[in-house]
DNA sequence: CTGAAAGCGCTTACAG
DNA sequence: CTGAAAGCGCTTACAG
């Protein structure tokens, strides 16, 4: 269709009669111009369309104004409120944002990331391992960066993530106020940090309590897995008080797989989730679960990022942003039968 | 923290001992250079952990290799499905994604587009609203694009969607068959594309039947409307033989609205959804709904964008792809009940 | 096979 | 206030 090239800025220039600095001087507020070629230009601009290069203004003022996000995978709820979260605040802050999803390997991280350089100000990294860790960190040490949900010890870096292990031993505690005792911990995938923060605060808090009697299943973050293992864990007669999953896709297979076996939840078993997903409000029964901040998330590193890359900085200043995740209680543990308050 | 700049082609020239042409030419292999040259550029390159300038590649070459995705909003598992599809396959040929959630609005859709010029090769523009429809038509003409979801009448664009209409005819023909008659159709918001071809798919079908007795409500898409229209429905007293949630999210409102009121589905009431989002068939009772082939959507948009970039041309070949629907069923419809077949 | 040079479309001191 | 010119980091004919 598009017979005509785009127009560039010599185009502009000739048909404006000026050269083509005080078209660029125009275009970015540049310096003092008169309101009359400022008027004629504009009209110009207006009428063939023009749009400046992104790729050449790249080039010569050395910034993008555009941030590049690196992510483990594209599933679910969960990421595309996270770049909601990023996106929004890229607008409002006249950034855009380039996405790409690596997979786990170290290499295919550091491809990404070649092919973004100069295409980018700075990366947004979301840690999909343990592993990855020090890929990411290199990145890091290159460009700014803020890790994300990157763990516990991540060093000297620009990191956030969401309170894993808050979120889960308060979980714990709740189950346990409530006088649950035999508790299956229903964890993610071994590797992803995640779970594993979740796991270690799982085992802690039921550490603290002698008659807590903890089992621990693997589910995968998988809804399916999750079914499957927990009808197999009742298809051998066990009966435990709760079931605990470590994320509410997995609690969404739970429930399902304890209705299928005839029983009741909460009333033979108490089931709760983590993450807060939209639809955990309306299972039946509502599930207790943990909210995770995701778009505050992907706000604040955004927010972090753009900040530095303002100030012209050529790192995210080194601190460890750590948000709080919230118990929210609903009638899936329980608590609604048995009247207790909230142990936050 | 990286205090050395980011090394550019002419320092791997230096360090390599030869010119900075050679330097491009292994990089890009693009001439016959020695084995011993190349050897060295090299060794070189991966020392000083070299990667090429994207911006100023872009300038020369005039190609980005990169895909720009106008997104709506990016809400729920629909969108992170659509955009695992074109990554997934944008990265299988080389090209990354630029991903930006425009608003409804012309203006800042075109606000937008000027911002990604120079950084990418082309469009995928998801029509959130057939008023958005002049705007994206401009934008084909400009650029190569796909329109995805823009509805039947694009005119002569590359066009691609679900057949919206074909699934929620199949649904009501379903419903149908399964002897109901007092149906409310829970339709999705007034403007927007998919929700107004489900509805005239469900008026056409409702028309043939003279005994049909269909009641439209709105319930906008989101969950919690739709608890808030039918628990008011019901408490008027309306006793609907089946509840036709415009998608799945809405049908998750529905259930839960109908057993607040103790009533069970699909027992007195049969419920059935649209899109088939993993968690629906966890439902209890599984939902019966109808697929959506999202990750499809982002695979092929992708695909034949990147078909007519990689062949220089200058627009995708107007061509209007409509990807099959097809209808899911579980037990919320109460098929299960009727022992009934599937009407597809 | 390899280098010197022109040029991609912009921005920004430097003059005037 | 405005223009001519240098330069950003690359690629690609053009010679040799």
């Amino acid at each position: 269709m598009s017979s005509r090239p785009t127009p560039t800025i010599r185009d502009v220039a000739k048909a404006a009669g000026v050269s083509i600095a005080t078209v660029s001087r125009v275009l970015n507020d540049a310096a003092r111009v008169t309101e009359d070629t400022r008027d004629r230009v504009r009209s110009v601009v207006d009428k063939m369309g023009y749009a400046p290069h992104g790729g050449t203004r790249a080039v010569v003022v050395r910034r993008t104004r555009t941030l590049g996000v690196l992510l483990p995978e594209l599933y679910g709820e969960f990421f595309s409120e996270f770049i909601r979260g990023i996106d929004e605040t890229a607008k409002k802050h006249g950034f855009l944002t380039l996405v790409t999803s690596a997979r786990r390997e170290a290499n295919e991280i550091a491809a990404a990331v070649s092919n973004m350089r100069g295409r980018v100000d700075g990366f947004l990294a979301v840690s999909p391992s343990v592993a990855a860790r020090a890929t990411l960190a290199e990145v890091a040490e290159r460009y700014p960066t803020v890790l994300v949900g990157a763990g516990s010890d991540v060093g000297a870096f620009a990191a956030l993530s969401v309170n894993n292990f808050q979120g889960a031993a308060a979980m714990m505690k709740h189950l346990l106020s409530l006088g649950h005792r035999k508790i299956v911990f229903l964890r993610g995938p071994a590797g992803q940090v995640d779970a594993s923060e979740r796991l270690h605060a799982v085992r802690e808090v039921a550490n603290w309590y002698d008659d807590c009697e903890l089992t621990e299943l693997s589910g995968e973050f998988r809804m399916d897995t999750a079914y499957e293992v927990v009808t197999q864990l009742l298809q051998s007669g066990a009966r435990p008080d709760a079931i605990f999953a470590a994320n509410d896709t997995m609690a969404v297979g739970v429930i399902s797989a304890i209705k299928d076996a005839d029983l009741r939840v909460p009333d033979d078993i108490a089931v709760t989730g983590f993450d807060d997903t939209p639809m955990t409000r309306y299972l039946s029964p509502p599930l207790t679960t943990v909210r995770m901040p995701i778009f505050s998330l992907g706000e604040r590193a955004a927010l972090r990022l753009i900040e530095t890359l303002r100030g012209g900085g050529t790192a995210v200043p080194a601190n460890h942003e750590i948000l709080p995740a919230q118990l929210v209680i609903r009638s899936s543990c329980g608590a609604a039968h048995k009247m207790m308050e909230a142990a936050g």
